[in-house]
DNA sequence: TGTACATCAGTGAACGCGCGTTCACTGATGTAC
DNA sequence: TGTACATCAGTGAACGCGCGTTCACTGATGTAC
């Protein structure tokens, strides 16, 4: 019982849920603590309000999305490989915890104000691809942050298509066809 | 004094500029109140309730937009034309009335779900304009829905990186890019 | 045109509820000797 | 190994605050005659 780190990480997965089903603003302390089969007090124990709780579950997530986006970023392949294979990244990262994804989508808006600039942020990290790769001069002939915009967009919307029923496909299947079309609008 | 539309435009203005600014559920009624000049009482002459205000400026933007963009998709024009008349609409939008455009970026996750098969939607729109395209085979081999979502995830991503101050661009010549992004993804 | 009455947008004061949070506590587990 | 003590994750009960909402009212404007 001294070790704390399994109701932890209950109550993270609690609350991601119900932020997710519900909203962040619909689910209250009480609720997080019942799904996770605590009391509400023991959320103090971990975090010292629910607003740490919000903004520790978007910097985690969010970190962990900008390691996996730069070790995708990172190789020594051609850099038309190295953008495919961070649209699958993406993709995967998608299929993976579909939860976690959702949530960041839902509090992007909420979160991304104060984050802009930071260094574990996946944006960043396939804006400097984007970047690297018109210097190499194997982009359209378009500002290299609106190509970023454009492929964050794309696999952004398909995903958010998807969640909301309006676009039916296999994960699979999804990430091959996003990322011929995400090399499609970038490449020349 | 009769007439209370007047003080209706007030209200919705200050609720619109509170809620892009803080988001939805950091606003409270008195703050929407004080900021449109009235007492908080009065909100309940012109809604039933907080969530019915939200709801109202929600559905009725997302129909304004609907039009506006039926407008563009069902002329007599050539497809492409039509397309690309759809494009520089909702960037005519977003320039247009840049609060607006927020709060239904900002509101979407929470609304969308529940708006799904709508008519009033402008998504639908434009998801008939493109498998009208895809039928006449002016399109990229790509399933027409996925290519819906690259449009407006193309546009929508842009118009986000543009709120956050990661393209800075003025809205004339975004339109002019955005218009040819847009036609190069989905065209074939 | 003038008067009496009806309407209803907006007000002021108050309501109770549910929220986030606090804190003295309990008791199982880890540590020292 | 056995005993005494320290630690600290988790609890239970309670807190006050701010929230959305209600409702009897006021008084300016519109209407009837």
């Amino acid at each position: 019982m001294r070790d704390g780190s399994e109701t932890n990480a209950r109550i993270r997965q609690a609350a991601l849920a119900l932020f997710v089903e519900r909203g962040v603003s619909a689910v209250s302390v009480r609720d997080i603590a019942e799904a996770a089969g605590v009391r509400p007090s023991t959320l103090y124990v971990h975090w010292p309000s629910r607003d740490a709780l919000v903004e520790d579950l978007f910097r985690t997530g969010f970190a962990a999305y900008a390691r996996r986006i730069e070790a995708a970023a990172d190789g020594d392949a051609p850099l038309p490989e190295r953008l495919a294979l961070v649209v699958r990244t993406v993709c995967r990262l998608y299929a993976e915890d579909q939860l976690l994804f959702r949530f960041l989508l839902l509090t992007q808006h909420i979160n991304l104000a104060s984050m802009t600039n930071d260094q574990d942020n996946p944006i960043e990290m396939l804006e400097r691809l984007v970047a690297k790769a018109h210097a190499a001069g194997v982009t359209a002939a378009f500002p290299p942050k609106l190509l970023t915009a454009a492929m964050v967009g794309i696999v952004v919307q398909a995903a958010t298509f998807h969640i909301y029923g309006r676009l039916k496909r296999d994960p699979a299947r999804l990430e091959d066809e996003l990322t011929r079309l995400c090399l499609r609008t970038v490449l020349p």
